[in-house]
DNA sequence: GTAAAAACTTGCAACAGCTGCAAAATTAAC
DNA sequence: GTTAATTTTGCAGCTGTTGCAAGTTTTTAC
């Protein structure tokens, strides 16, 4: 080798990595502009300078550039999960990693991120792929949950997960779709773990007849 | 008219049930004998005794024709919800629906249930469907919830929605992969609901912290 | 430094899902 | 029985997606 510049990363990789931001940036950008379905492969291609053809050998669908960077986030959260001081609890650390990942979220400014919720809210298709996926983190989540916890039955950490991941969600939505400041988003969600963590039945109001005569 | 025979539906109607009806086994039987990729919209036309276009003026994607019935199971779901007789809490409305809904599940035999559930394994778009389904669905059961305790808050009332079918899912799911028989899955449902009404902290392996140095 | 090998890009052709449109067939209404 | 409304159908066309066979670029070996 010659002078191994640009830290351990061969000519090869480097390329391929400008090509794939500029194939996703370019993505991203017409289809905040003209909107998803209005926006063709062939358009992506020539915004991002390679063929059309080549769009395929960086993704596998049209719907998956949307996603482009979610897989770094992902790596994120993977670390803060290791990054377990002992003697935490399992529920602590729940607790800490979501609220880590939302301060983290909430600081980045991701120009794309914005963006991306909007297509998603806007496209079935983007939103049921997004779903796809919080679905398949669920499953690394419960393996890392039994893991952490050998004394805890397989099938109560599957259920532990998904009602948290579920509960989650259903705040994050929420305060989404009712234009909540990130503020009001971070107490939410703690509302939320409170709520998971003392039960449904710590709520009066689940345990109460409703009044449901009418006059 | 007539005779106003076949209970009050005119030959129209009638006639556009039994090809929707049609197109749906004929597209299942397909799925399940060949595979779903390997099924064409002209194929499943061909076996409906239909013309290919008119696939599409029954459901709006070769996606969709694999959740036809649905509807109908939302439909009973929603009725079990109406039939809540006065004192009864939310919290055993919830257990009493989800009961007897795996109840008429199990008791129906469908035996396009087990072919749907086997494609939507197989299928990353089919499953993404699905949770797409599920999500829409969230969203009535959080309305009704609100409608039933006003005294809830809907942010709140969102994350018990959201948490409770989440961690059913998984309890299902989990079931699922792992072979049980259907009166194994009841009991898991039974600890799951268990788990989320007691709380998280009710487990012991969630609030003891694990050994975790190595040897 | 050059030549061979490996990896990546590209163009081409083709298939399948899906849509709009207008003609043909069917059902309903009078 | 005639007319109006609705449904089915065929057609033409676009887009996403894939396989294949060049052509180009980077890497590796000498």
């Amino acid at each position: 080798m010659h002078h191994d510049a640009a830290g351990s990363l061969g000519l090869r990789e480097r390329k391929k990595r400008r090509t794939r931001q500029a194939i996703a940036a370019a993505a991203l950008r017409l289809f905040a502009e003209r909107g998803f379905d209005e926006t063709t492969i062939a358009d992506i291609a020539a915004a991002a300078e390679v063929a059309p053809r080549t769009f395929f050998s960086y993704f596998p669908s049209k719907e998956d550039v949307v996603f482009a960077e979610i897989d770094d986030r992902l790596a994120d959260v993977r670390e803060r999960l290791d990054r377990r001081p002992p003697g935490e609890t399992p529920l602590a650390t729940m607790r800490r990693v979501v609220l880590e990942t939302m301060e983290a979220l909430a600081a980045e400014h991701g120009q794309f991120a914005a963006a991306r919720i909007k297509l998603m809210l806007e496209r079935p298709a983007l939103q049921a792929r997004a779903l796809q996926r919080l679905y398949d983190a669920e499953h690394e989540l419960t393996e890392r949950l039994q893991t952490i916890c050998p004394a805890l039955d397989p099938s109560d950490a599957a259920v532990v997960v998904g009602a948290t991941v579920g509960g989650l969600q259903a705040a994050i939505m929420y305060c989404r779709t009712h234009g909540y400041e990130p503020a009001e988003l971070n107490a939410a969600l703690d509302r939320a773990l409170g709520i998971m963590e003392r039960g449904l039945a710590s709520l009066p109001a689940l345990t109460t007849a409703p009044e449901n005569g009418p006059a």
